[in-house]
RNA sequence: UGCCCGAUGGUGUAAUGGUAGCACGAACGACUCUGACUCGUUCUGUCUAGGUUCGACUCCUAGUCGGGCAGCCA
């Protein structure tokens, strides 16, 4: 081959990744085009604090702050917590740390790319000046924002501010109807509802008994301020939704000042509002309530730009479920050991799972943003999270069902040094000795005394390479009295270990195996989709359909190195898969590890 | 039988009136000191019926199928 210097003149192509695109980030950029906010996207994740964050979360997180940064603007964490009897300060804080994992270092890698706009003004009358007045990095903001989160209830002052101007304006009344004949009276889909006999109260009265609310001088449901707009609309959202509502309970974030709460319509669009959020993105069942969404902010006095909702379809993932309610009876009824049990879809437990939040990130994004229901399979996910972990997990040996096998030609007490790369196709990732003895353990499944056809492992005669060792030879099979097999016996060809004459001979198969010498003990656990049906829900029965073997727990052979693991550390087990010591259970000494997932296999599912 | 939304290979997604592409998956093959990775080849698609147009996945009409909406939840 001629070194012909082809390309020598011509640019490189910095192989920048292309930003990912949907109909929302085109709707974005159409509005970056046209300078439609001087001032900056600006996006927000909103959960309600009421549960871990889970998967389906992964794709608005990233949906949210990816638009954000790419357009080199800001995405706030905000708690959309105006239900305080459902809510508390443990959820703040799991999705806040769960956020902020997420995102972490994920600014640095995308703003590797061009941003695509300026980045946003401070926001004048905000609640939260101290926040937006700064033009940080947009890297440091987004880390700023995701650490410290905003909170709908820190606008309840405003709120009630708008309320008062609604009515005022002849927009809302209060509602002395009792929930079963609120709900009486606003009809049904298909036939209109009827108006309430307190929709004409006179302004000052509304304006009396609402202020009265606020005070606490009335019960619990008792009334409710409303917005007057269509009892007859198609519209369910349209006939004359509820406001406020009185609950004489203490909020987690406010204290215990206030008893009347705003109900998620009228928070969200103005919390939306109060922020500077230029583009408010939600799931689809939100969509019947953009004219609402739409309804308030027009009918109110704002004299700034008005953020606009747009929604997409929430993510469905294969043999899993991501309803916050169910989630919790898993939790409650001890079908998993916690929200951060490994095998359920939260953040927390993927995170302790092992799974990089680069893996998740990148599966997310690649599923893409759309208004089809769709049902992702879990392969799809399994690939990013393989992929992920392939190019940075250091590779270490591990036995998880341990065979002995002895080299009968290896002494008692001799150890012979083998050197083992950390990431074969990275050399500069180091290596580590492990030291080949007279006795080892192999995995269990490796020897088969008859076996199956193109079985490339150990049989009786057959030879097969140790890992980074050497070839070997089956000699003789070692029984007890019941006829089980204790221990093979085999010879080491010392000649095929590298750098040795024979080192290039090939055999078909090469195993995995631990110096019985030096091995450490370790509590392994595997793990398995947690339901045996791709839909669990779709019956409406999940819990029948709970794997029952999602969890197996073994006592396995580890190679000495992994003695010091960390769960910040994440490992290929060769030929097992990739594991990452337990954050929770494991100790020095007693180390537990995880295993996020398997290797691809594409032999023993024939 | 109200209103809103959607429909592209097995799955997810792109094509924004002009060559139906990408990824996952599957099959086969190459490579391999991981039956992994990597590489190569192959596979399968525009819901139906009309219409507009030189030309339709794209626009229009009707239908079919699917999802969402009747919490003082979000």
């Amino acid at each position: 081959m001629t070194a012909e210097p082809t390309t020598a003149s011509e640019p490189t192509p910095t192989a920048a990744p292309a930003l990912p695109s949907d109909f929302i980030r085109d709707i974005v950029q159409q509005h970056v085009a046209e300078n439609r906010y001087p001032a900056g996207i600006v996006t927000r994740f909103p959960p309600e604090p009421n549960g871990y964050l889970h998967i389906g979360h992964a794709k608005s997180i990233c949906l949210n702050f990816g638009i954000a940064l790419e357009n080199g603007g800001r995405c706030h964490l905000r708690m959309d917590d105006t239900n305080p009897a459902k809510e508390d300060i443990e959820y703040v804080e799991s999705i806040t740390a769960d956020v902020r994992w997420l995102i972490a270092g994920w600014a640095d890698s995308i703003l590797g790319l061009k941003p695509r706009g300026a980045l946003p003004s401070p926001v004048a009358d905000s609640p939260r000046p101290d926040l937006l007045a700064s033009p940080a990095p947009v890297a440091a903001n987004a880390d700023h924002a995701a650490t410290e989160p905003f909170f709908a209830s820190d606008y309840f002052e405003a709120l009630y501010g708008y309320a008062e101007q609604l009515i005022t304006c002849g927009k809302a009344y209060v509602c002395d109807l009792t929930p079963a004949e609120t709900e009486a009276y606003r009809g049904s889909p298909d036939t209109p509802g009827k108006n309430s006999p307190f929709r004409d109260r006179p302004v000052a009265e509304s304006l009396d008994l609402f202020r009265r609310m606020r005070a606490g001088e009335f019960p619990d449901a008792a009334r409710t301020l409303r917005a007057k707009i269509d009892m007859a609309s198609p519209n369910i959202w349209l006939r004359d939704p509820l406001l406020y509502r009185i609950r004489h309970v203490a909020h987690h974030h406010a204290g215990d000042g206030w008893p009347i709460y705003p109900l998620y319509d009228f928070a969200h669009c103005l919390s939306d509002y109060l922020e500077g959020i230029t583009h408010s993105i939600c799931t689809l069942e939100f969509e019947v309530h953009r004219p609402l969404y739409d309804w308030l902010l027009e009918s109110l006095d704002l004299p700034r730009a008005l953020p606009r909702q747009y929604e997409f379809a929430k993510l469905n993932l294969a043999y899993t479920i991501v309803s916050k309610r169910k989630l919790m009876q898993l939790v409650q009824e001890n079908h998993v050991t916690g929200w951060d049990d490994p095998r359920l879809p939260t953040l927390s437990g993927i995170r302790r799972r092992g799974v990089p939040a680069s893996a998740l990130r990148a599966f997310v994004t690649g599923v893409g943003v759309t208004k089809f229901d769709s049902l992702t399979e879990l392969a799809v996910y399994e690939n990013a999270v393989r992929d992920s972990l392939n190019t940075v997990a250091h590779r270490r040996l591990a036995v998880l069902r341990p065979l002995k096998l002895v080299l009968t030609n290896i002494a008692p007490g001799e150890t012979i040094d083998c050197t083992a790369g950390n990431l074969p196709a990275d050399p500069a990732a180091g290596a580590r000795t492990l030291g080949l003895t007279r006795e080892v353990f192999i995995e269990t499944e490796d020897f088969a005394e008859v076996p199956p056809p193109k079985y490339f492992r150990l049989k009786p005669g057959g030879d097969v390479r140790l890992k980074y060792a050497c070839i070997i030879k089956c000699d003789e099979l070692v029984k007890d009295a019941a006829g089980n097999l204790v221990e093979i016996r085999c010879t080491a060809d010392l000649s095929t270990r590298a750098g040795q004459a024979n080192c290039d001979r090939k055999v078909k198969g090469t195993i995995h195996w631990v110096s019985a010498a030096t091995a450490i003990e370790a509590e392994v656990r595997l793990y398995d989709r947690l339901f045996t049906k791709a839909e669990p829900d779709a019956d409406g029965d999940f819990k029948s359909h709970l794997n029952p073997r999602s969890l197996e727990v073994l006592t396995a052979k580890l190679e000495p190195s992994l003695a010091t693991a960390t769960s910040a550390d994440r490992f290929q087990f060769e030929r097992l898969g990739y594991f990452t010591p337990d954050a929770k259970d494991s100790a020095p000494g007693r180390p537990v590890f995880n295993r996020t997932i398997t290797l691809k296999d594409t032999w023993s599912a024939k």
